[in-house]
DNA sequence: GTCTATACGCCGATAGAC
DNA sequence: GTCTATCGGCGTATAGAC
């Protein structure tokens, strides 16, 4: 959320808690269920005009939170492929992330999985399609090369490890599950990484 | 979608018609972004009056899609838990029923994976709470009291399974992988299933 | 039971004062 | 840059003829 220059701090603070006024609302209630009057309550502003001076739309609201969404996912994911080697590594630090993510951010988290992306902003990159997640099956194709997850399609691969941990980490936001995420993170994680891994350990 | 008596045909053909072209519209570009004029095109209507003699509104078609629906699903279910034994053989059937939707009616499947029912329908019974759900998860709590599943929370159980299932769908219906879900049925199976067996085979 | 025509309301968006 | 007031359009829903 912090794409701005490190400005006196001030001057943006409005267009900030609108941003977070809707990234609340839409990972809530859906973007098509939220209206400028939803936020501008929700922004603390009085009237929908005063969105308009930092926002050309409604739209344009979404496409900024998905994008700023993304590129600090991808900062992230950077620093992670930066300092690991094994595929193994990267992949825990990522679900490491994400379930932290989860318990301290969950609107954010909803937002990804969650919001049907191509239903509220057609014209944008799919998920699957932008930097972060690319970087992230490029992980999936590496550790296969170099042996420490199984000769299958990558894609699958990627599928079958996201599977459980998206689910989990959906539980955990929908409630059915008592704990908070974090406190499924390691038995999560194991079984979702000897799903893929070669050496599978039997336990 | 079948709710209604074997009447001699003709009568409600009309509501039929409607009711497919809803499915079809709210699981391509979802519901929101389908208009009363949209599904009295695609239903061969000339006027959205047409829709109103059969609903008394759009949110009525979605409730009626969606009972419909789970109704099926129940009725499937029920006949797999009553001609099967153990849970494996139970779950391994769900999954077979499940691949085959996705191939051969992959509007349902959409429905059913991709649209956020409680942003359309919020009076409504989650996923998760109907009839159909609630027996499938009947299936987990019973496989683990049999000593086929490892002895985890039910709920994670479910999760982990579905996870692998529902992910690997999700991915065959937004045309990832190359061929048809059905080709994935056997790996993915074993996959998930070995996820939670108690006793997993090490391959 | 299906059409034509139309009413109504909400919400996104604009104009213009301050 | 934030307010008050207001417009315009789309989409749901209704009235009423046939």
């Amino acid at each position: 959320m912090d794409q701005e220059k490190d400005t006196p701090a001030g001057k943006h603070d409005t267009q900030e808690k609108i941003l977070l006024a809707a990234l609340r609302l839409f990972a809530e209630k859906g973007y098509f269920n939220t209206s400028l009057t939803d936020i501008t309550r929700a922004a603390g502003l009085k009237s929908p005009q005063g969105i308009y001076h930092h926002f050309a739309n409604k739209h344009a609201i979404a496409v900024m939170l998905y994008e700023s969404i993304l590129d600090n996912l991808n900062v992230s994911i950077d620093d992670i492929r930066r300092k690991q080697q094994s595929a193994a590594d990267q992949l825990r630090d990522i679900v490491d992330l994400f379930f932290r993510l989860a318990d301290e951010a969950p609107e954010i988290m909803r937002f990804l999985l969650l919001l049907r992306i191509e239903e509220i902003l057609p014209e944008q990159k799919k998920l699957a399609e932008t930097a972060a997640f690319i970087k992230i099956y490029k992980i999936f194709q590496y550790g296969i090369r170099s042996g420490e997850i199984r000769s299958i399609d990558p894609q699958l691969a990627n599928g079958y490890f996201f599977g459980v941990i998206n689910n989990t980490l959906r539980m955990a936001l929908d409630g059915v599950l008592d704990k908070k995420a974090d406190a499924y993170l390691p038995q999560t994680w194991l079984m979702a990484w000897n799903l893929i891994a070669k050496k599978s350990s039997c336990f």
